[in-house]
Order: C-alpha cells, then structure tokens, then sequence
DNA sequence: CCGAGGTTGTTCATTCCCTGAACATGCATG
DNA sequence: CATGCATGTTCAGGGAATGAACAACCTCGG
C-alpha cells in the first residue's frame, strides 16, 4: 500500500472508531490486506494526525498500542465515508447499467 | 496480465466480436490497460484457440490483423459473459447494502 | 526501384506495489 | 534473571503492469 489506498483509508479508521484495540495484524486480516500494507497505511495516518497511538504499558494484557481517532480524524473519517458513499452509489448505477446490457446480449429474462 | 484475468479476457472478446479490425492499441486504450497488457492477453486467447488473427496484406489499409473469435470463441464468450454476469449481479447486491450501512453511518437521508 | 514516413505487432528492462519472513522491543511469568 | 510471547517495524523478494524501443510491413512520392 504505497500510494496511500483512500478505500483502505477509510476502511482502517472505520474499524479503529468501533475497537481501537485492534492490532496491525487483525487490522490487515479485517481487511484482506497484508501486514505490512497495514502498518504502512496506519503510519500514515498517524504521520498526518489522524489516528492518535496510546500506548498502555500499564495494562494487564501485552498490547502495545491503542488507536484512537483524533478529532481531525473523526471529521476526516465522516468526510471520507461521504466521499466514498457516493462512489459507491456511482458504481452501483453503472454496475446496474451494465447487468441490463449483459442480460439484453444474453437474451434472458431476469432471474 | 500474467494470470490472465477472466474480466480482461471477457472485455476483449467482447469488443472484437462486434470490431474484429480493432489494432491492440486501440484494445488497451478501450480497456484502460496497457499496450503490454492487450497484447499479452490477446496472445492467450490465440494460443487457446478462440482468437483466430487473420491478416490482410491486401487490403488498402496498413492494418495487418483482424481478430476474429472462432466458433469455440464464441461459445466461451457466452459462457464468461454468463458468468460475469452472475458475479456482477452479487456485487451489485453486496453494494446495495453496503450503501444502505453508509447511509445508515452518517445519519442521511437518501440523496 | 528506392527511401522516407507511418502503422502495427512484439519484446523486455523498469517500476510499482504488495507480501510475509525476519528482526526488535517490551511485557508477563516463573 | 531468563524465557516465552505478542506486538510493531523493516526490507529483500517477486509478480504484474507499463510503455519505450525495436522489428516488420505497407504506402507513396520521386
């Protein structure tokens, strides 16, 4: 993940608003990507002060890091689901568009 | 394209069964992948016999090749576009209620 | 005929990005 | 203290995509 994905982006501070607990590796597992991918991302976000890295040495169990969302990254993360929303939304026109030209070269009914 | 992707494949046979005098350039501009990539991909489907690249020196144009799909070459483009067909159709359902959990996230009505 | 110019197919060094094994670090436990 | 373990960090390696360069062929004007 070089060229920082925007999809992944959003897709790590999503999960990082619900559990901040969560550790590079089940990061990259929740999204199918790899660990290094993750760290790479992650670091980025933390570079532009998205994410904030607690660290809670006092804790009973051997975590090292906690990541919260900072405020610039909650407002970040809302600005960005709207942003992909609409892709989304973009896709699924085309996608529906797409299904209709498939059907009508097959000339089938609707299943 | 190494491991030749199935869409890329489908994409090409699509376009020259309805323009077989279509040149790999004018393919990978079509599909918005390289001239590496188009020739690569048109390759295999030569070598597997769906493709047959019948050149035309005399013709009064420079063009050397026209690809045309041979009759299994058709009957496999039925078969992907089947296929294809059925994987967008999931997708398109995987969207919508992707969609529907964004919308839900950001508290909006629909646009 | 010939050479210049143009169009196309073909090759391949380079780049880009991802991967995951290996290493570094700090905590817990005995 | 030492061992084990979970985690963060690094980085050499590989696979896929790119597009510049080359080869082959055609046309056309002279």
């Amino acid at each position: 993940m070089n060229s920082i994905d925007e999809a992944t982006r959003l897709q790590i501070m999503r999960l990082l608003a619900d559990n901040p607990e969560l550790t590079q590796r089940e990061l990259a597992e929740a999204l199918g990507i790899s660990l290094g991918s993750a760290h790479y991302c992650l670091r980025a976000l933390i570079r532009t002060g998205l994410v904030k890295a607690d660290n809670f040495r006092h804790s009973s169990n051997r975590r090292r890091y906690a990541y919260f969302l900072t405020p610039t990254g909650l407002a970040e993360k809302v600005r960005a689901t709207r942003a992909f929303l609409e892709r989304k939304q973009a896709e699924h026109e085309a996608l529906q568009q797409e299904i209709a030209r498939l059907r009508q070269e097959l000339g089938e009914e609707r299943s």
